[in-house]
DNA sequence: GCCAACGTTGGC
DNA sequence: GCCAACGTTGGC
């Protein structure tokens, strides 16, 4: 079974367009316990929402999961892991917070209800009406 | 084991 | 840049 998360970046840090540009990105750094379960329960082939915070405030794109939990190079004391990730499409409109606000069938995020969790898991249905908003719905693969 | 102090994150 | 929310640390 696929699941959905929503992952964010500071894009000043690194944005939709490193991820791009590398093709393939390490996604490390989650300091925050509750994130990194969500990290460890990742599975390859799960899709996220590339989240822009601090600068944006707007889901930008969808990428895959391409490695499962392994511990983050940048972590000394061996307690945090990362996930490898590849970007799959651009959103035709980036989703912004506001919007997502705005929907009351999106009330119940794990993000929205807790702004500070970098890594959050979503519903399909969830999913599926943040691609409906962003003009990239089931009929219209990348 | 509790809780105050401190640091970090992210929305505004 | 500021501040609220939250997590973590350290003294007791």
């Amino acid at each position: 079974m696929t699941q959905y998360w929503l992952m964010k970046s500071e894009p000043d840090e690194y944005g939709w367009a490193d991820l791009v540009k590398a093709g393939e990105g390490v996604w490390d750094g989650v300091r925050n316990a509750q994130a990194s379960n969500n990290l460890k329960a990742m599975q390859v082939g799960d899709l996220a929402l590339f989240y822009h915070s601090r600068t944006g405030l707007e889901a930008v794109g969808v990428m895959e999961i391409s490695a499962a939990a392994f511990p983050d190079p940048k972590d000394k004391t061996g307690r945090w892991v990362a996930v490898k990730v590849k970007p799959v499409h651009p959103l035709n409109r980036p989703v912004t917070l506001k919007a997502m606000k705005a929907r009351p069938s999106l009330a119940d995020m794990a993000m929205l209800r807790q702004s500070r969790l970098s890594v959050a898991q979503l519903n399909a249905d969830e999913w599926g009406e943040i691609l409906k908003m962003a003009g990239n719905g089931s009929a219209a693969p990348a």
